[in-house]
RNA sequence: GUGGGUGUAGUUCAGUUGGUAGAGCCCCUGAUUGUGGUUCAGGUGGUCGCCGGUUCAAGCCCGGUCACCCACCCCA
């Protein structure tokens, strides 16, 4: 029998070409929280599958998750998303000192029907602020996700972070009439509302909310909301506390010249564990369906683990999605999608001359250049095409010790003639 | 889990109302050339996803099956 040459649906494989892109998406993130005095951490792929059972919600645990019993018959789990895990480790500590801001770019799972975004082995970038009740952590990780977006040189008119809040929303579907046994059924029109067509939508809307025409009415105008100075919402909230918290969240916002935020109330977030504000990056073009980034404050998550309040904020970026989004807006540089992999080829034009074009070598990388050495033993036209193909523009041709070394310039033709000082010199 | 689409050369695809398989790119060889690219000539390569059925005859029609893609669900 043969073996398969795919590997299992919806894994990971990245060929050099490809795996170089990712790479540079992975590195740009990274930077972006190294710039903001974000440490990075790390920890474990399988976890206990009670972590997530308790607040990621039923179907992300239930129905998308690699899941088995080890040899020690403990229920266990690929990760679905690193949150839980974070937040056990802050709980486990004894002395931290909070807050702590942190980022991540683990690789998960979830057993998904693989699609365009979607697959079953992904890496979802996290940074997340824990130990802070503080708006400015929102504010703070909405900053760097934003600094992400201009690192990768992404104009605001392409993407929208969207936020809202949990708790405003829940007080503000109370006041708009709807039963506390409705609420759930009416969040989640609330979220396929961009999916379906506005007349269609109501009709579903109406249904979730018990028939009654003025609940449904007073919902559409809520999520029809642009701002959080809307005079109706200020009439429907009067002497909320979430709703204050909106307020201010949505002024320090504008203070700070986040440009590309704006109040959605129809911003929801599937995980089940957030509390407070909530936010989502989406591509506005339309290309890219689904939301690049999500996130939100967390305020009982840590509680899960002992009798430590602390509450955290941050979100997770899917790698893939944003590498798609990139791709679309074609933000990806050239020099990335075809990066030369060395500065300097040997040639070697016969068998005679591989110990001294390897002395060559040894030489050339010891004084940091990249050189990549003739191993095909083709013909010279053949090396030269070699070196083509890897976007190497200098071919030094091997020849017996004690020689001049000729180096071509692939792009203009030019021969260079000299010792190896004066090679070194012009490959620096 | 639900719905739609596609499976033909390494790859991207064409293939007429059923009549024994084609193109571009890639690759290989030779020529040309400033040892590469460029240009020219030639060449390798396919159980038409798999199994069955209809037919004198199936890449094409029918049934089944598998794989992949897209959308829904959910989410990064």
């Amino acid at each position: 029998m043969t073996l398969s040459t795919k590997p299992l649906s919806g894994m990971r494989q990245r060929l050099p070409h490809e795996f170089r892109v990712e790479k540079y998406v992975v590195e740009t993130l990274s930077l972006s929280s190294l710039n903001a005095g974000f440490e990075e951490y790390d920890c474990p792929l399988i976890e206990p599958l009670s972590l997530f059972a308790a607040k990621s919600g039923g179907e992300l645990v239930g129905r998308q998750s690699y899941n088995f019993v080890d040899r020690g018959k403990r229920e266990v789990i690929l990760r679905p998303e690193v949150t839980p895990s974070l937040a056990r480790m802050i709980a486990a500590q004894g002395e931290l000192q909070l807050p702590v801001r942190w980022f991540s770019s683990p690789l998960c799972y979830r057993y998904e029907r693989p699609q365009r975004g979607r697959v079953r082995e992904f890496v979802q970038f996290n940074l997340d602020i824990l130990g802070s009740e503080n708006l400015a952590a929102e504010l703070e990780v909405i900053l760097v996700l934003q600094d992400i977006m201009k690192s990768f040189n992404a104009p605001s008119s392409i993407y929208r972070i969207g936020w809202s809040s949990r708790r405003f929303m829940a007080e503000a579907l109370s006041r708009c009439g709807v039963e506390p046994e409705s609420a759930p059924g009416v969040f989640s029109a609330i979220d396929k509302r961009d999916k379906m067509k506005e007349d269609a939508w109501y009709t579903f809307l109406l249904g979730e909310c018990g028939g009654d025409s003025d609940v449904a009415d007073r919902v559409l105008s809520l999520v029809s909301v642009k701002s959080p100075s809307s005079k109706w919402l200020i009439d429907l909230m009067a002497g909320s506390a979430a709703f204050e918290e909106v307020e201010r969240f949505n002024e320090l916002l504008l203070s700070s010249g986040i440009e590309s935020a704006e109040f959605s109330p129809g911003v929801v977030r599937g995980l089940d564990y957030y509390t407070g504000i909530v936010f989502e990056l989406v591509d506005t073009g339309g290309e890219n369906n689904r939301s690049l980034c999500g996130g939100g404050r967390y305020d009982n998550l840590v509680g899960l683990f002992g009798n430590k309040k602390i509450s955290g904020v941050g979100f997770g970026l899917g790698v893939l999605t944003l590498t798609l989004f990139l791709e679309t807006y074609g933000l990806i540089p050239v020099s990335v999608k075809e990066a030369s992999a060395a500065d300097v080829y040997i040639a070697v034009s016969s068998p005679d001359f591989v110990s001294s074009a390897a002395r060559l070598a040894l030489s050339l990388r010891k004084e940091g250049i990249r050189v990549m050495m003739d191993v095909s033993g083709k013909k010279m036209n053949k090396q030269f095409s070699e070196a083509t193909r890897y976007g190497i523009t200098s071919v030094v041709t091997a020849g017996a010790d004690g020689a001049m070394y000729k180096m071509k310039n692939i792009d203009d033709g030019s021969v260079f003639t000299g010792t190896l000082d004066e090679l070194i010199g012009r490959l620096k």
